[in-house]
DNA sequence: AGCCAGGCTACCG
DNA sequence: CGGTAGCATGGC
């Protein structure tokens, strides 16, 4: 199984992918040097707790919300109303929980005062599980940490069989961090590209759903 | 008009 | 402990 032939396959269909996308930038042609800041590496941080089970659009309106209220900071988080929050995470859905688990985190992140956090604190705190916490890792704060999420296990059981591949979260995970050099940039858009990829597929039925491009290109 | 989205926790047997 | 219901909204 060679991971990295894997990779290219989806750079030739999909192109570059641009994660990850900050407000101020959008997706974008390729540029490592974002998260410029703190204030950056909180906004990922957060979004990646929002898009949990959830559009990425639907989250983009919730940090809009809260950039438009100036409250996408995380002094400003901890000092806003329940209330206005809430109204503001509506959109992301599970508004009730997203509330706890981003409060828990923001005080978290506060108390780091510009130290990165390592991998298991991220996992202690309520809300944040594997791919939460590899994420935030991987694209707020640029350590080579492989994000899995369901979209990469149903591609590599499409591709290899399910009796090929592990199939919990961290089996997963080490085979492409064993299989791969350690490089962030590298994982930060593998991951974003396996993510494109996916969308095009049915997640239950592994049916193709209408590619909205590039029909004659070959499939991955 | 359903079905599904870049999961996680709590609870069930 | 492995499996899964519940969490909520909006786009297609």
């Amino acid at each position: 199984m060679n991971l990295l032939k894997l990779y290219d396959d989806l750079y030739q269909k999909y192109g570059p992918q641009g994660w990850w996308p900050l407000l101020e930038t959008g997706y974008q042609k390729l540029d490592f040097s974002y998260p410029k800041n703190q204030t950056q590496s909180f906004e990922i941080a957060l979004g990646a707790i929002l898009t949990q089970n959830t559009a990425w659009l639907n989250v983009e309106k919730t940090l809009n919300n809260l950039k438009n209220q100036e409250l996408l900071l995380p002094e400003k988080i901890l000092a806003a109303p329940d209330k206005v929050l809430q109204n503001a995470i509506r959109s992301s859905g599970y508004y009730n929980q997203k509330l706890k688990k981003i409060k828990i985190f923001t005080t978290f992140f506060l108390s780091l005062k510009n130290r990165t956090p390592a991998r298991n604190e991220l996992l202690n705190l309520w809300g944040i599980g594997p791919e939460t916490a590899d994420s935030i890792l991987l694209y707020a704060y640029k350590i080579p940490s492989f994000v899995i999420d369901a979209y990469t296990k149903r591609l590599l059981i499409n591709l290899y069989g399910a009796d090929k591949i592990p199939q919990n979260y961290h089996d997963l995970k080490n085979l492409f961090e064993t299989n791969l050099p350690a490089d962030y940039e590298l994982f930060q858009e593998y991951h974003a590209l396996i993510v494109a990829n996916g969308k095009l597929v049915n997640l239950k039925t592994y049916k193709p759903v209408l590619p909205k491009v590039n029909r004659s290109d070959q499939s991955v």
